[in-house]
DNA sequence: TCATTAAATTGTT
DNA sequence: AACAATTTAATGA
């Protein structure tokens, strides 16, 4: 995905909007450029823009005051997010990170929450993704105390995958065994060794500093 | 286009 | 956590 326009052709939540609304959301929304490493929203700031991934992958993660980082999601192109703590009117907290050189694309309050008062298409979506999100992560509790850490490592990368919150069409990722390793919650050691499981089981191709999904399905389902 | 080098990432202990 | 090996990207001939 390259530009704005790509990713509100593909962003389910723009279907069934008028040419007005269209309008004024292009209107609206800025694109700015972070690079790799840097840091997009800051835990504190104020929530003041929904943010999209146009190209490229942020991470939302926090740092304990000890410094041990978690990493909660990695945020591929195509998806949205930061709606939590807009509709609460509450500051940012998490921190999102720019994994790799992306396009992100900042929808203001206001037209946030004036899509929000006049598209039931747009509601809809939100529901939707709030709700995907919720068993998102209320697998990953389960999976965190259930599976071994090859499931794990599947699990973390199917969910780069979700088809409902990242209408992505390729099924690569570029994205450090390193950085797998804080979205699954596992040493880069132990992911190295998962990749090549998963590998090895026809569902995933392993090359430098990027990831192929072969089975998603098989991904996601690996280890019940 | 090729060789050299630094940086990033991976593989192993 | 440490170290070696590999891959990539950048640079300049």
């Amino acid at each position: 995905m390259r530009s704005l326009e790509d990713m509100l052709a593909l962003s389910p939540w723009t279907r069934g909007l008028s040419a007005e609304h269209l309008d004024r959301i292009r209107a609206a929304i800025m694109v700015r450029e972070f690079e790799a490493g840097s840091t997009v929203c800051r835990k504190g700031d104020p929530a003041s823009a929904w943010v999209g991934v146009v190209d490229g992958l942020v991470k939302i993660h926090s740092l304990s005051p000890s410094g041990k980082s978690v990493t909660f999601a990695g945020i591929p192109a195509g998806g949205w997010f930061g709606e939590g703590s807009v509709l609460k009117g509450e500051p940012l907290k998490y921190d999102i990170v720019a994994l790799r050189d992306s396009r992100i694309a900042l929808m203001p309050e206001a037209t946030f929450r004036w899509l929000l008062d006049t598209s039931i298409a747009f509601n809809q979506f939100l529901l939707k993704q709030l709700n995907e999100r919720l068993g998102q992560f209320i697998g990953m509790v389960e999976h965190d105390r259930l599976l071994e850490p090859d499931a794990r490592v599947a699990r973390a990368l199917a969910a780069l995958f979700n088809p409902h919150l990242y209408p992505v069409t390729e099924p690569h990722i570029q994205i450090s065994q390193e950085e797998l390793g804080y979205l699954a919650g596992a040493s880069r050691q132990r992911v190295n060794r998962a990749l090549r499981v998963l590998a090895g089981a026809g569902l995933i191709k392993v090359d430098y500093g990027l990831v192929t999904v072969l089975d998603l399905n098989g991904l996601q389902r690996y280890g019940i």
